[in-house]
DNA sequence: AACGTCCTCAACCGCTGTAGA
DNA sequence: ATCTACAGCGGTTGAGGACGT
């Protein structure tokens, strides 16, 4: 036997809600309190049914919704959140405050969603998807000579190009993210100048992730570590997360490199819980200056700079076909 | 100006979980 | 144990605005 409809839908109305209706169902609920939706549209006058009343009001008339642009800040949260706990949009939400599930749901599917796969980023496992790579935008941020490339480069290239490489120019766009302090652009530097690094930690109430300080004195070309998260659930159900890390050293050896970001890869799938690589701890834990409310300019700027990276001397070769 | 296409997001639909009778 | 009402969740839809030709 199937469920009895909420409602009678005879004659209640549908689709967009009008002033008046809001003010009714504003004034009732802010005279009566929210709940009992069954009862309330006709104690309120209104001809809708319960559950759109219910849905009216957390979504949209509830006074404590913040309404506007997503932060850059909460687009952090919101990836980060979702690389843990998948399409749990009402569990984002509940980090999120003043954001309903809705509205974070619509926000990913029409802005997040669309951004990590232009970076070549799977939305669903946040894993770097190859086959998603806009490759044009990756070789003018390798490269910066987009009028360089030529059809018979790109072809080369095509045939030349192996899971390996790309792993490589995934893996480190990763670190250049985890790594980057400040300023994204400065991350890729780190790794060919052989410095003492300290990265950032974040410390917050959902998250434990702390990077430690490296010390990278024998290293040819590149040095980092990629932090691996995983999530595990108390035995009380609650969500509190705990979040792990494995460390991935990276050296100088292109063999030993590409093992490396291999391995650093297929912990990540293994876990199929997975570090957003677009987003960065410390950006979350940051009291910097970077400007946080952004145009969709400096947004699509502040994501393609997470693909910044720079193909070491010893891929030289390698690099040389695109020119 | 007119038309077509794309994009956004409020709202709906169908389903599940839960509490109470 | 079963049934029912209700709240809530996630996926989907479609109206309307923005944009391009």
């Amino acid at each position: 036997m199937g469920r009895v409809p909420c409602c009678d839908k005879n004659g209640l109305k549908k689709g967009p809600w009008t002033p008046e209706e809001d003010l009714k169902l504003t004034n009732y609920i802010q005279f009566h309190g929210p709940g009992n939706w069954r009862s309330l549209p006709k104690n309120a006058g209104l001809k809708r049914c319960g559950k759109s009343c219910r849905l009216r009001w957390t979504n949209y008339l509830r006074p404590d919704i913040k309404r506007g642009r997503f932060s850059l800040e909460e687009e952090d949260i919101i990836i980060q959140l979702h690389s843990i706990l998948g399409n749990k949009w009402s569990a984002i939400a509940s980090r999120l405050p003043g954001r309903t599930d809705n509205e974070i749901k619509n926000y990913w599917n029409t802005h997040i969603r669309k951004r990590l796969l232009r970076m070549g980023i799977d939305p669903v496992t946040h894993t770097p998807r190859l086959d998603l790579l806009d490759m044009s935008s990756i070789l003018r941020s390798v490269f910066g000579k987009p009028s360089l490339l030529n059809m018979q480069g790109l072809l080369r290239a095509q045939a030349l190009m192996n899971q390996g490489l790309l792993k490589l120019a995934s893996t480190a766009s990763l670190l250049s993210t985890i790594n980057n302090d400040e300023n994204p652009n400065l991350a890729s530097h780190n790794y060919v100048q052989n410095q003492v690094t300290t990265p950032p930690s974040l410390d917050s109430a959902q998250f434990q992730f702390q990077m430690p300080t490296t010390q990278t004195n024998n290293v040819e070309v590149f040095s980092g570590t990629v932090a691996n998260l995983s999530c595990s659930s108390s035995p009380s159900g609650d969500e509190n997360l705990v979040l792990q890390q494995n460390q991935v050293g990276l050296s100088g050896n292109h063999d030993a490199l590409v093992h490396s970001l291999n391995n650093a890869n297929q912990n990540m799938e293994c876990d199929s819980v997975l570090p957003t690589p677009v987003s960065s701890p410390n950006r979350l834990n940051s009291s910097s200056n970077y400007v946080r409310s952004g145009t969709d300019e400096e947004r699509d700027s502040f994501f393609s700079d997470l693909f910044e990276f720079e193909i070491p001397e010893s891929l030289d070769d390698i690099a040389d076909i695109f020119l």
